[in-house]
RNA sequence: GGGCCCGUGGUCUAGCGGUUAUGACGUCGCCUUUACACGGCGAAUGUCCUCGGUUCGAAUCCGGGCGGGCCCACCA
């Protein structure tokens, strides 16, 4: 090849100046566009949408790559894949990163005005988020982004209430909720945490006229609201107590005793209060034994007037006087500290309560076998995290509760009838309640209530399916593309996000929504822990795209099985950055040979059948792998044989016939590194999208890498004997750089001579190739003596 | 308390009934060979958590421990 030729390929390799000009490139030219018009087979994914008030963490990037790589794949199968972008802008979160950055309230400006607010002030975010998710290198189709605040979705979501109304499934009540203090609203089931939290176990006595029975609990606050004291029937200590009457201490209400095998004799004194409410139990006792209602708590957690001299008092607080006025009457009569599990709301960490409210829900506790039979329609990668799933579904306990009495967020679809109560919905959405006319009742009366509550941000995102596919009434779009191929997201939200989309799905459609569901681990700090700001330990993505690359990060992030949690370390990227650097230099060196050459037929040698032989085992091995999803095998089979059969071993077999201009056998080689060379891209595209487009671009041809067709193996490239001839050569060469290497000389050195001691079929099989073990051992001859193992001797050209 | 996942050289990871136990990072030695020293060749480093069992044979299957993670339940 001619110096000129080698100009043309630059030396270094600058991931950053390439990676970016292929990501505008990709946009500019819309290659991820989905082709509505097109006969091709869909392949359709259920994007997760980042919410707008956050920033791209290191999980994120860990999991959209794992996402990309397979939407690539999918795509360079031929198929028409449809791949959106979302962002979740709706919810408390938003709600106080619009309110902080436009110094406003939400609740001092009619909801549209609001909406409108978050529409145009988080715009710049999303942009600014778009182009952190896109200096992945990811490949969705930027042209389909929905947001979960606009009139679309917000419509969408109010339709789902509709028509889930409509069937019946839906339903406003009084009843025990899930109740957050701080927040002042409902929570569903999914939103409690666990969190240990000290506290202390009371001994308190009741009076029974003269005798005295001793409860234990560690919330003497909710004696004002004690309606039963508790024993297991066969608790022999307390049998004859059983149908007296107590009285409670400091707020003097009688309660009787009653046998429940759900009081625990091992459990404190035996003996326990049931309060309207203190937690779940006290729910059942309380229905099962029709107790009556008596609750002291306000909304915002403070105590009612039912708690007499102790009403206004923040629950904490009317803790502490209470347990000093039972221990100043005597009635305390022990008090020891205990550390236990109490369920907190996730967002604010407070106690919850269980309040009596008036809730819409959802009714899904009779659907535990559909949706159960459902998870076993669906794919899942890996297969274990059904469980996950499995067990939520088991474990669930409350219909899920719809609204939250916030001000800001989608409203319902809803007017009560000031005349006859009956619930109005709206004909026309997006709708407000709050701002807009009541349609009249059926009653006639054009009286209207306007429901004040919002949806629970959940009921929104488990529409994506039916967001991002436009649904709405007869629509031939969203019935040809549900359901979809694939949900991708972590673990941590199949009990919200995938359970709830799936509830929705099941409801509107009577359909699973995908097909499959891929499931990613997290990136965790280099201790195994997770990140987070809390802990401090949280490494920014972007900051390794700038020191690395998106390959890079990439490659790290195709480094452990699907589902699998990866501790991230810097020093892990290096890998990433030498692969790229490797199949940099490889191709500069390949494609000067390649200047000028297409394609043609040739009579092949057997080292380029080896390779070719190798290749197609490759190519099978990697289409199984991403069928399974099982792209960390890809990486690991591909990088095994680009950096090891192809670099170390192929083309320094090659470099001899390459450099020889004139060689009859210089065709089959460039046959093999061309058509290798270009497999070998092709397989790591999805992985490292922007340097196999940038050496695609330089070597083969105009068209994007990502829409060119994903390898083929081809059985007439399989030769088992050329294989057979290729691996022996491997290892008498092997064998010859050993002994090089022993005798401190160089590769390069050149030898006398080789000798080889094998078999007599051996020796036979190596003559065939005898002018590549010269080529690539510099010796001038190779001698043959008989042995029962491969051994190689070698003997310098000075005679050392 | 229940379920699920995991435990492989210093670090990360592959393998999941027969391999001299994979690869990478790191360490050490040799080698400046015309793609690449961000390289090549080689070396050292492993009771494959532990104890039992099944098997001709177990890192791999089964059971009991121990350790880590996640989810659920309990949380008077």
């Amino acid at each position: 090849m001619t110096q000129d030729a080698r100009s043309e390929l630059p030396g270094q390799y600058d991931p950053h100046a390439v990676e970016r000009k292929w990501q505008d490139s990709w946009e500019r030219e819309k290659l991820y566009a989905f082709e509505e018009g097109s006969s091709r087979e869909v392949f359709s994914i259920d994007t997760p949408p980042p919410t707008v008030s956050g920033k791209m963490h290191m999980g994120h990037a860990f999991s959209y790559s794992q996402q990309d790589f397979i939407a690539r794949y999918q795509r360079m199968l031929g198929k028409n894949v449809f791949y959106p972008w979302g962002f979740d802008d709706n919810g408390l979160a938003t709600e106080r990163f619009v309110e902080k950055k436009c110094k406003v309230r939400a609740t001092q400006m009619s909801r549209k005005e609001f909406q409108q607010l978050c529409l145009t002030s988080t715009k710049e975010a999303e942009e600014e988020l778009k182009r952190s998710w896109q200096s992945l290198g990811i490949s969705p189709d930027f042209e389909r982004t929905y947001r979960t605040v606009d009139d679309w979705c917000i419509a969408t979501s109010q339709r789902s209430f509709l028509e889930l109304y409509a069937q019946g499934r839906e339903y406003r009540k009084e009843a025990p909720t899930i109740w957050c203090p701080e927040c002042r609203t409902a929570i569903a089931q999914v939103e409690l945490e666990d969190r240990e939290l000290e506290s202390s176990f009371n001994d308190i006595a009741f009076a029974i006229g003269k005798e005295k029975a001793v409860i234990a609990t560690t919330r003497p606050e909710l004696l004002p609201a004690c309606v039963a004291v508790f024993v297991h029937p066969d608790d022999q200590r307390y049998r004859t107590l059983v149908g007296k009457t107590v009285q409670v201490p400091l707020f003097g209400q009688k309660v009787p005793i009653l046998a429940d095998v759900r009081a625990d004799p091992q459990k404190g004194t035996g003996m326990v209060m049931c309060c309207t409410f203190g937690d779940q139990t006290d729910m059942e006792w309380w229905k099962a034994h029709s107790l009556p209602l008596r609750i002291c708590l306000t909304l915002d957690g403070k105590m009612n007037t039912l708690a007499g001299k102790y009403a206004g008092l923040p629950l904490k607080e009317a803790r502490k006087a209470i347990i000093e006025d039972l221990r100043a009457s005597g009635a305390l009569l022990a008090q020891r500290s205990i550390s236990h599990m109490v369920n907190v709301h996730e967002r604010c960490s407070t106690e919850i309560e269980f309040l009596v409210t008036k809730q819409w829900f959802i009714r899904v506790l009779d659907l535990k076998d559909e949706l159960l039979k459902a998870g076993r329609e669906l794919v899942w990668r890996p297969e274990h995290m059904r469980h996950r799933y499995e067990n939520w579904i088991t474990g669930l306990q409350w219909d899920w509760c719809i609204s939250r009495q916030r001000y800001f967020g989608v409203p319902f679809p809803v007017w009560y009838c000031r005349k006859c109560q009956g619930v109005i919905l709206a004909k026309e959405l997006p709708v407000d309640p709050l701002t807009d006319k009541a349609p009249a009742c059926a009653c006639g009366s054009t009286d209207a209530e306007p429901e004040r509550d919002v949806l629970d941000t959940w009921a929104t995102s488990s529409l994506t399916p039916q967001i991002a596919l436009q649904w709405r009434e007869d629509d031939a779009f969203f019935n040809k593309m549900y359901p979809m191929s694939l949900r991708p997201q972590a673990h941590d939200i199949i009990t919200f996000w995938l359970f709830n989309t799936m509830v929705k799905g099941l409801l509107h459609s009577g359909k699973v929504p995908w097909s499959h569901a891929m499931i990613s681990g997290w990136a965790l700090d280099q201790h195994g822990k997770k990140m987070s700001k809390s802990r401090g330990n949280v490494i920014e993505p972007l900051e390794m795209l700038r020191k690395f690359s998106a390959d890079s990060l990439r490659y790290w992030a195709a480094s452990s099985k699907l589902g699998e949690d990866l501790p991230f370390q810097e020093k892990e990227l290096v890998a990433g950055k030498k692969f790229v650097t490797k199949l940099w230099n490889a191709s500069r060196f390949v494609l000067q040979h390649l200047q000028g050459y297409s394609l043609r037929e040739t009579k092949l040698t057997t080292v380029d059948r080896w390779l070719l032989h190798r290749l197609q085992g490759l190519i099978e091995q990697n289409t199984k792998s991403f069928e399974l999803f099982e792209y960390s095998r890809v990486r690991a089979d591909t990088e095994q044989f680009f950096w090891h059969v192809y670099c170390d071993n192929y083309l320094e077999l090659v470099k001899g016939r390459l450099y020889a201009d004139t060689s009859p056998e210089r065709d089959s080689a460039l046959f093999a590194l061309s058509t290798t060379h270009l497999a070998l891209l092709k397989m790591l595209a999805p992985l490292l999208p922007h340097i196999t487009e940038e050496v695609h671009h330089l070597g083969f041809g105009k068209g994007s890498i990502h829409v060119s067709s994903w390898p083929k193996a081809e059985g007439g490239l399989l030769d088992e004997e050329a294989n057979r001839a290729g691996e022996l050569l491997i290892a008498v060469v092997g064998g010859a750089r050993k002994a090089k290497n022993e005798k401190a000389l160089s590769l390069g050195a050149e030898l006398d001579s080789v000798t080889v001691g094998c078999s007599p079929e051996e020796r036979a099989v190596l003559q065939s190739v005898e002018k590549d073990l010269l080529d690539v051992t510099r010796a001038k001859r190779v001698t043959y003596q008989d042995a029962k193992e491969l051994i190689v001797a070698i003997t310098p050209a000075d005679g050392k």
